[in-house]
DNA sequence: AATGTGCACAACCGCCATCAC
DNA sequence: CGTGATGGCGGTTGTGCACAT
């Protein structure tokens, strides 16, 4: 199951399990609610902000009648039901930003968000702990140590490198066979939702969909997140200084030399974590020989 | 089929900074 | 200046699913 399906059957799941949820608040409210945001909820937040607007969270919440803390209403808003908010698969060039952004800034998931547009910092953040600290516990070490980070740096971002200039290769294939009217097309339905509009179900149903059927198709999500994040990351690019290196910069600035990459650690589990690592097809067999070439 | 385990994600918590009064 | 409200942020937890056994 992707995670645009996992997302509607997380509303499905809501609406069965809402009344089953109510929870007590132990220090003051008796009200207040915790958990899943129901359907309902989600619809009262949205209309209520497309009324009135957002900010100053607690009188919101009161004013919308919702049994939320006004903590849990903004959460919900800027992580989950914001027009803008884009989920879905992080996508190659996102990946790459992340760790760069990361390797510069630190867990600064914040500031690092903002260099993704329509990523919130609680994706990114998920995203690091599941997927990139993953491997630095296989490695056994911290994900903060010099080895993790040398196979963030010398392994893992030039595959992702490669990766996307793989794909945009094909991808232009792809672009040149559309007409500019299409690509129009698709760019206005996927920014059509007008601030001051009330939500009705089918709006609601449809902005918890939209993104899930189009990213069902590899071609789309390619023709569509790999364009936008070039152009964001180019844009972007003058923000992060000299140091930061360009996707396709890590072949011009040496970032392959492996001669001059200290990465000293067993051979056992770095191994390991390439071979595990096939499954998320940042890793082949070629890496692996050329790896342990360098470790012998 | 039942159970255990890991993963991905949403939501919450606690701390801190800022601002209005 | 003190204080409470508010919002931002990073860390952590809870939950349901997929997959393995």
């Amino acid at each position: 199951m992707d995670h645009h399906q996992h997302v509607n059957f997380n509303l499905r799941r809501e609406i069965i399990s809402d009344n089953n949820n109510q929870k007590v608040d132990e220090d003051n409210n008796m009200d207040l609610k915790r958990g899943s945001w129901t359907v309902e909820e989600d619809f009262t937040l949205m209309n209520h902000i497309a009324l009135h607007g957002e900010g100053r969270w607690n009188s919101l919440a009161r004013s919308a009648g919702l049994k939320r803390t006004g903590k849990s209403c903004r959460l919900r808003w800027l992580n989950y039901l914001r027009p803008d908010v884009r989920r879905g698969n992080i996508t190659l060039e996102e990946q790459l930003l992340i760790l760069e952004l990361h390797s510069r800034w630190g867990n600064r998931w914040s500031k690092i968000a903002q260099h993704l547009s329509g990523r919130t910092d609680n994706e990114i953040k998920n995203y690091w702990r599941t997927r990139v600290q993953k491997h630095a516990k296989q490695l056994k070490c911290d994900v903060n140590c010099k080895q993790f980070k040398d196979t963030l740096r010398y392994l893992w971002m030039p595959r992702l490198v490669e990766r996307i200039q793989a794909s945009s290769n094909s991808n232009n294939q792809v672009i040149n066979q559309q007409s500019i009217q299409q690509k129009n097309d698709k760019i206005i339905s996927n920014n059509n939702i007008i601030p001051n509009m009330s939500f009705t179900q089918e709006s609601y149903s449809s902005i918890t969909t939209t993104t899930a059927s189009s990213e069902n198709s590899i071609g789309t999500q390619i023709s569509d997140m790999s364009d936008n994040c070039y152009t964001n990351y180019h844009i972007n690019q003058g923000d992060y200084g000299e140091s930061l290196i360009s996707p396709t910069g890590y072949f011009q600035h040496g970032a392959l030399d492996f001669s001059t990459a200290d990465i000293d650690d067993n051979q056992q589990n770095m191994s390991q974590l390439l071979l595990d690592d096939v499954s998320d097809n940042l890793w082949n067999i070629e890496d692996m020989l050329f790896l342990q070439q360098q470790l012998n």
